[in-house]
RNA sequence: CGGGGCGUAGCGCAGCCCGGUUAGCGCACCUGCCUUGGGAGCAGGGGGUCGCCGGUUCAAAUCCGGCCGCCCCGACCA
């Protein structure tokens, strides 16, 4: 491509509404804008960038025995209602009405569409297993859309989804997608982990999420150097055995504490530390009210607490709430002397404890040297503590977590009969019983890996692509137009290149070089061509690569050669 | 959903508090000259329903009300 006759519109001032790296760069290089919030176009660059990673993602589906089908995006809405998810998806499934005010959505996801396909046309396990994917536009209402194409209303995924007759069956297809999912990433260049994580709105148990290392990705992964590797909504710890412990009183003891609400406060006040006072979190369920028990060092994960209560609507109670129910203000509340309907689920942190320092229920007050079974019982114990970064690792109870950051790529689950049960999707089996189909589903955020492998790859300067989804091979930079020497190496090296099946951008811009220079490095073509009238004479080419920061003079015969060699390993 | 902020040219912003010529600046864009290895210079030029609707006023970008849009923070507070 002729920059001159090229769609893209590059800025050197960051627009104002863009706050990661990647966001701010791809509205910079011309490769998104926005249409409305969560909703973007890409122009040709980053249309260019999209394909790349949609033909690799192809590829490798493919290879795996994956089947590539297009289902549609409008949905009746009376799918959700089998399945069951209206309600569970609630606000963030897109929903419109026809012309007959029947009532539909925008997929989001389509286990309904495909379990509501297999059940009409899989019948037989003779025809079992059968894997099917399909790379298309997804939609979802997100409560906050934000950082560009990361987190959008409108975006692109790759989703398949397998039936099977027996479990060994999709657990041989998960781990073929695993390493399918590992090699998309790898060959994409990005460097990634696959960690525990938490299902969410799609159900199963088992889940696996691919997480793309990125310093200002938005979800925490913790790993211990066992193997054991989590994001932080799935994430377990045990505590850190050195804590200072809260004896145990033969009795609670009241103490004043006027003013004291918060932890900070309280252990300051009584010159405690977090990890001796236990917080008691109140929150409501469409039913009931439950007291979450936690240490004072450490924060509730909703997301463990909400699937323990067994409600995905959990809310935390208001302040006048608290005060109607425990009779003190907020800050001071307590487990001991709740009501008894109140459900209390403890930490199983807090079985490392030995006293407790807790509200007393009493504006002012708090209580010493609490037992938990002694002072209060709580109706379980179950994880619902986010685990920290030097917590000891769940798994081997011998290493620390540590904690990085990094973007959600792809998440595998292993779905069960959760679908085919509600859906009365089944199939013959050879004894003629009519079964579920056992179901796996497998989503890759198509559009996301692009904000993704700019996340990982850019300098202050802009975007460093990796090779493999680099939109353009080469950027062929004239310095100066003007010269007749410069312009016409510049034509001869665009055709050349071209001919031996390079994408190549050509700079044939009439602007100064310090303005082409900064372009080039903002939109991150990992080589460049710079044709100087100095080099020319002398019957020298320099090729500048972005990621080393590094040129190097080639003699003009030389240069195929060398773009074919550093392109080698992609091809 | 709660809190905060913003909406003035393609982008980044000033002007608004304290109403009053023709609404301004930088970048980008167009024309010409000049310049050509890191976002030059000179001269000229185009581009605005000041988010929308209504109100107050002789007069509204500016004051008041409503609406819409966008962004940030929060939903971890006991």
């Amino acid at each position: 491509m002729r920059w001159t006759k090229y769609y893209l519109p590059t800025f050197k001032e960051t627009p104002s509404d863009a706050e990661i790296p990647s966001h701010k760069l791809m509205l910079r290089a011309g490769l998104i804008r926005k249409l409305t919030a969560g909703v973007y176009t890409f122009l040709p660059l980053g249309f260019r960038v999209l394909k790349k990673i949609e033909t690799i993602v192809r590829e490798e589906m493919d290879r795996i025995g994956c089947q590539e089908v297009l289902m549609p995006i409008l949905h009746p809405s009376e799918l959700y209602k089998e399945s069951g998810r209206f309600q569970h998806f609630g606000p963030e499934l897109f929903k419109l009405h026809d012309r007959r005010n029947r009532l539909f959505a925008l997929g989001p996801t389509h286990e309904e569409v495909i379990t509501d396909m297999a059940r009409s046309e899989l019948k037989s396990y003779r025809q079992l297993p059968q894997c099917h994917y399909q790379i298309l536009t997804k939609f979802r209402d997100e409560i906050r859309p934000r950082f560009g194409v990361m987190r959008a209303r409108e975006f692109i995924m790759k989703d398949a989804y397998s039936f099977h007759t027996s479990e060994e069956s999709l657990d041989e297809i998960y781990e073929k997608m695993a390493g399918a999912y590992r090699r998309i990433l790898d060959r994409c260049g990005l460097s990634n982990v696959m960690v525990e994580a938490d299902a969410g709105k799609i159900g199963g148990d088992i889940n696996h999420e691919f997480v793309v290392l990125a310093q200002e990705g938005e979800s925490e992964i913790f790993s211990c150097s066992c193997g054991y590797a989590a994001n932080d909504e799935r994430a377990e710890s045990l505590g850190r055995p050195a804590e200072v412990k809260e004896p145990v009183l033969d009795t609670p003891q009241k103490i004043k504490t006027p003013g004291q609400k918060t932890v900070e406060e309280v252990t300051a006040f009584l010159g405690a530390k977090p990890s001796q006072l236990v917080k008691t979190l109140l929150y409501k369920t469409s039913n009931k009210t439950v007291a979450a028990l936690i240490g004072g060092d450490r924060t509730l994960s909703e997301t463990k607490f909400s699937k323990i209560v067994g409600d995905p609507m959990i809310e935390p109670l208001s302040d006048e709430e608290i005060f109607e129910l425990t009779g003190a203000e907020v800050g001071y509340s307590g487990p001991v002397g709740l009501p008894k309907d109140t459900m209390i689920i403890a930490d199983t942190l807090l079985e490392e404890f030995q006293g407790m320092i807790v509200g007393a229920n009493e504006t002012d007050a708090h209580l010493r040297g609490v037992k938990m079974g002694r002072d209060f019982t709580p109706n379980a114990s179950a994880n619902i503590s986010r685990a920290r970064a030097g917590d000891r690792c769940p798994r081997c109870e011998k290493g620390t977590l540590s904690v990085q950051r990094g973007v959600e790529l792809g998440h595998i689950f292993k779905l069960g009969t959760k679908y085919s049960e509600s859906m009365g999707a089944t199939y013959l089996d050879d004894d003629g019983k009519e079964r579920p189909f056992i179901m796996g589903c497998y989503g890759f955020g198509v559009s996301r890996t692009v904000a993704a492998a700019i996340e990982q790859h850019h300098d202050e300067k802009g975007i460093i692509w990796p090779s493999s989804i680099t939109p353009m091979h080469v950027l062929v930079l004239p310095v100066n137009i003007a010269d007749a020497q410069t312009r016409n190496t510049a034509e001869m090296l665009y055709e050349d290149l071209r001919g031996a099946g390079f994408d190549v951008l050509l700079d044939d811009r009439d602007l100064r070089p310090g303005y082409k220079f900064k372009d080039a490095d903002l939109i991150g073509i990992p080589l460049r061509i710079t044709l100087g009238e100095r080099n020319l004479k002398k019957g020298m080419i320099e090729i500048y690569y972005r990621r080393e920061d590094r040129s190097e003079l080639v003699r003009k015969k030389d240069v195929i050669h060398t773009i074919q060699r550093f392109y080698e390993p992609d091809q």
